[in-house]
DNA sequence: AACCCTCTTGACTGATCGTTCAACAGGCGA
DNA sequence: TCGCCTGTTGAACGATCAGTCAAGAGGGTT
């Protein structure tokens, strides 16, 4: 278990990594990537046949992330399935304030600005919501009859998600944490009515 | 009220705004935005300073353009303040059916695609959204104690944007809309249950 | 006519872009 | 020791980028 060097290919996918998110895929050259992972452009090249393929390995790795990155470090020391929706929520709240409302959500910053992605980016893009939708409609099903009978828990799912993504975009334009408190705020509403709605069909 | 033949610089903001829309900023060249508006580079420097000028002269006309291009038509024919909500979000639904879901909301591909936007780009970016927040808060305003009293009219309407954007992320994405009616759908049933308690309320 | 001013033309610049490639380094099996 | 393979080096390439500029067109004023 000893700290493992990293190789080129995983420097640079590392560092596109990170300079995607900062400054977002058209915004980041080759140049830059090799810069950051203090590489050579044949190093690149000798492992992937364009910077869109750089782009591939990076959502590959972020999909691959989705559990260990992101829900485990956010869900830690939270049990209750709905705290646990709004626990995540709180994890990308931590990444605004910490970047002074620079830094959000990676994949829908992509999302948004590859406009016309060939198929696999645009697969892998679509992937990584996929899960993290399906991560949240798992906890909305753990939270079993504390939703009402018959909730559209996917569709719930993909509202949590687009107040997460609209949430970082308002606040990364407004350069403050208001419009994603608000959402998250409203959200919590109407978790709270939805809860109540169940314990009236229950009685 | 006879046509009025465009001038260069129109022309040039013109193209500019239907560009920005499909491939974004950064994928815009300059050579680009000359093709499209059919004129020269010194044309288009001799009116605008730099490419990022042409961009704020951009978001400028769309800051102009929300009332009499989008709410205007969205509103038409629909009185009710609450149906207003749905007729705006049903109005970019349908600029994802045309498009294929290609086409979302110009100014949230902006707003994510600009990192680090200069003051004045991103000041204008903020315009936008607020004026649509606006735009929607004025609609609750309306609907008046529809709504229970104490209502966060203003964080409701920042949730509204959140579901337009996030919506339109999730449709571009899965080139799909099933995740943009989802969020609606919620949303209409939030509206619902806020107006049940408000009726309580009344009782 | 002479002058001025606004706007247009389009070739041109230097920088930077993604990408290529011949040369080479080092470990490993024969 | 030899060849082989995986991976590295970094100069170089053509394309494209945003931006420049000297020259001129066209209309209004004097």
């Amino acid at each position: 278990m000893s700290a493992p060097i990293p190789n080129t290919a995983d420097r640079i996918v590392f560092a596109a990594m990170t300079l995607f998110g900062e400054k977002g895929y058209g915004s980041t050259s080759v140049a830059d990537i090799l810069r950051e992972a203090d590489a050579n452009s044949g190093s690149l090249y000798h492992v992937f046949p364009t910077k869109q393929d750089v782009l591939i390995a990076v959502l590959r790795r972020y999909t691959e992330g989705i559990e260990p990155m992101l829900l485990a470090p956010a869900f830690a020391g939270v049990a209750d399935p709905i705290e646990r929706i709004f626990a995540l929520l709180g994890f990308y709240r931590q990444a605004l304030t910490i970047t002074d409302c620079l830094y959000g959500c990676p994949i829908g910053s992509l999302a948004l600005e590859i406009h016309e992605p060939d198929p696999p980016v645009r697969e892998l893009l679509a992937a990584n919501f996929t899960a993290w939708v399906a991560a949240v409609e798992a906890c909305l099903d753990a939270a079993g009859d504390r939703l009402p009978a018959g909730t559209d828990r996917h569709g719930l799912a993909q509202l949590v998600l687009s107040v997460m993504e609209g949430g970082v975009m308002q606040a990364r334009t407004h350069r403050d944490l208001a419009g994603f408190d608000a959402g998250v705020a409203a959200l919590r509403h109407y978790f709270t009515l939805l809860q109540t709605m169940a314990q009236g069909e229950a009685a």
